[in-house]
DNA sequence: ATGGTTGTTCCACAA
């Protein structure tokens, strides 16, 4: 089963794209962070038609994630636990096809010294509650998204330029790295040995794509079960280059059925 | 280059 994660900044203004990319790539299950669109204006018409079953949870101009899947999808939750005055979408959890699932839209937290840093940091913990809680059901679980989170220094472009960034920042390494500790893989790294400066987001600015000025910062984490079943996990940059691209390219993984 | 670009929406805000 092919399970790939991607940002796509605007499900709408990424339609083509995406339609282009689930004809080429074929994903058993696309989770999308950052579709800006509500249950309401999704396309599910265009996608439906591509043989995809559909589960959202939408919010309007902001965040928003989706699982699309060629299996039916059983939705388990659509927000993170844990805090009850969340009102940004940016969790969807689901059973579809062989693994459960979730497309994870993380805060970005800049600027750091801003209440955002503060939301990031609580939005890791609540995490880190939640993945210990889906551990102990022993499922194979495939948690894939925007993490917005680069592990180490390996992972951006330029560690030191960017130090203060909250992709970077110590605390926000430290509620990642916490979160692999509970016994989770980060497939990418698992499978990549020491290699660095591959990356699956380039900002707009500055020409960051054409310099490869990148971060790596969009992961699958999977559990025990869903490890001992993984085959590949790569980083797809085509969909980058294509015109008027999302800043973000696919990242995915391969796992036994 | 304390800049630069994109998306949504209505205009600044988030990234």
């Amino acid at each position: 089963m092919k399970i790939a994660t991607w940002n796509v900044n605007s499900v709408k203004a990424r339609l083509e794209h995406v339609l282009r990319w689930l004809d080429d790539f074929q994903p058993d299950v696309a989770l999308l962070q950052e579709i800006k669109s509500t249950e309401e204006t999704f396309p599910r018409e265009p996608i439906g038609d591509k043989g995809y079953n559909i589960a959202i949870s939408g919010q309007k101009t902001y965040n928003g994630v989706a699982i699309l899947s060629k299996y039916p999808i059983d939705v388990e939750l659509t927000a993170l636990p844990g805090d009850a005055n969340d009102d940004q979408a940016r969790y969807i959890e689901a059973f579809t096809g062989s693994a459960r699932v979730a497309s994870i839209y993380l805060p970005n937290g800049n600027p750091t010294d801003s209440e955002k840093f503060t939301y990031k940091l609580k939005w890791l913990e609540r995490l880190h509650k939640h993945v210990g809680d889906l551990l102990k059901t022993e499922d194979a679980f495939v948690l894939g998204g925007d993490y917005n989170v680069t592990p180490d220094d390996r992972d951006a472009f330029d560690p030191v330029g960017w130090a203060n960034d909250a992709q970077l920042r110590p605390e926000s390494r430290a509620a990642f790295r916490k979160i692999l500790h509970l016994g989770v893989v980060e497939a990418w790294r698992a499978l990549h040995g020491g290699e660095e400066g591959k990356y699956s987001w380039w900002d707009y600015r500055a020409g960051a794509w054409n310099k490869d000025n990148g971060l790596r910062i969009d992961h699958i984490l999977l559990s025990p079960q869903a490890a001992d079943r993984l085959v590949a996990c790569e980083i797809d940059k085509t969909p980058r280059g294509w015109e008027k691209a999302s800043d973000h390219t696919p990242v995915w993984v391969e796992i036994e059925d």
